[in-house]
DNA sequence: TCGGATTACGTGCACCGTAATGATC
DNA sequence: GATCATTACGGTGCACGTAATCCGA
């Protein structure tokens, strides 16, 4: 058995084609590198090198050598990473969520459930979330559907009823409900991290424009202050019963009410188990 | 980057189960193999065991480890192994003969010609020599029909005549010539290593017994005293013209007499430049 | 009490760096 | 003289083995 050093070094050699430049490159002295790789043709049984007097070539042999190394060097290094990402994995909860309010109440909640986990969490409008639960990018996953119940353990955690957010002066304040396409073309502040529901309003109002805000403090500062519609949900405004001088009327499309689902994959079922046992014994 | 030898002993110890065993297989102290599954472990920054007070068990991360670990190991070895058999082909000449006539004669000219190198040789019937010589496994060959001018570089090195040796008491001795199938039926005295003449004699006397001699001086003490028909060649009989009490008559089959030639696959034309320029010079 | 793992401790040697040498441009 | 490789030499850190300790069956 050869150890890696002796090959890392011969790489380096064939980098920077002379001993003395790939001394440098690795921090040793020259000397060093020229009796590793002494001690490497000796080991390997094999010369690599042809020998002028005061030059130094990888020959046939040599040459071999270092695209084999290259590889043997490569492999090695995806074998540590991958042990690392395994590991990683095993001590980190991933939430993928289909939509932005209900992850700050999972995550604390898992936190407290799998102390010492990391928990990362991540938002977004892809419709292939649940796939991605499979692949096992995220190990846990917040829908808005009821996923198919042989590839997937799920309960439902909450309901969310979409609100246009608008000043009173608006025309269209004093209505008792609204579609979504009555809507269409006008100018709405909305926060970029909206997950699916993102998608929703571009496709039912394509001719409007959205002032797109990453800080939703911002974006709350400037639904104070301005009279451009929003959003909001009947969530948000539980969490948050400030008193507002907006007029918030229900959405009524179909797909503006939704049932969020708490889902992983079946083989992960039981790593779960008390996460789900909490949601269900809730309801 | 990690020393192989630390995956080495992760790997032992995996086999063995125990540390102590595992150290003893690997001829180090069971204290230094403790300590190099720490230091194992520190350096990829995950932990591979269970540590129980008196015992000590591989992990999840530990079960990985040891998969990619035996993996590495046998990308290593393959490695070395690869590195040093193409330092070997390069300073050995590996010849393939169809038959063993010429190969003591060839054998002798290239290790004249290529002095330092190994020769090995090797006699087979398979058809598919001229396959192997562009394979590899032969780097020169001797075939007993001109090979493909656009694959191969070749050229003629001598001929050889099929006789029957018969003993003067026979039936046929005092024929001038003999087809093989004349002789089907009776019983033969056959070296062993014969190349293609085997399969032709197979093939014209279905119906006769071959007494397979592994030692050609077996042979020829059989043939000098039994009354058993055998074969010899003029190639055969110029090469040791003692005087025999048996009668050597020609074999008539057009197969019977053959043009040996030398080749090798083209890109190696200039390697064996010395040898075709020998025999072309001498015709 | 024995077998197995870890910790403590002293030691040797493998490998390093510096210095010297030789060679080429 | 500058650059590059190899050899010589002296020093040191690191990994080893021995011994001691702890633990469990």
């Amino acid at each position: 058995m050869i150890e890696i050093h002796l090959f890392e070094q011969l790489v380096a050699f064939a980098d920077c084609g002379t001993l003395s430049a790939a001394a440098e490159k690795l921090h040793i002295s020259q000397p060093a590198l020229s009796r590793s790789m002494q001690r490497l043709e000796q080991e390997l049984e094999v010369t690599l090198f042809d020998r002028q007097k005061s030059r130094i070539l990888l020959n046939e042999n040599g040459e071999l050598a270092v695209k084999y190394a290259r590889n043997l060097l490569l492999q090695e290094n995806s074998m540590i990473e991958q042990i690392r990402e395994f590991d990683r994995k095993k001590r980190t909860i991933s939430l993928g969520s289909c939509a932005p309010v209900l992850v700050p109440e999972v995550v604390s909640l898992l936190s407290w459930l799998y102390s010492g986990m990391t928990i990362s969490s991540e938002i977004t409008g892809d419709p292939a979330l649940a796939d991605y639960l499979l692949e096992g990018r995220y190990q846990l996953a917040i829908l808005h559907e009821k996923p198919d119940e042989t590839l997937f353990c799920s309960c439902p955690v909450a309901d969310e009823q979409l609100y246009v957010s608008l000043p009173p002066v608006h025309p269209l304040a004093d209505a008792e409900g609204l579609y979504l396409r009555e809507l269409d073309g006008q100018t709405f502040l909305l926060y970029s991290q909206t997950g699916f529901w993102d998608k929703l309003c571009r496709r039912e109002m394509p001719s409007s424009r959205f002032l797109m805000q990453e800080e939703m403090e911002v974006l709350d500062e400037l639904v104070a202050n301005s009279a451009l519609p929003a959003f909001t949900t009947d969530y948000i405004m539980r969490q948050d019963p400030r008193p507002s001088d907006r007029v918030a009327i229900p959405v009524l499309d179909e797909e503006a009410s939704v049932t969020y689902y708490c889902a992983c994959p079946r083989p992960e079922q039981t790593r779960f188990r008390a996460l789900f046992r909490h949601y269900r014994s809730r309801s």
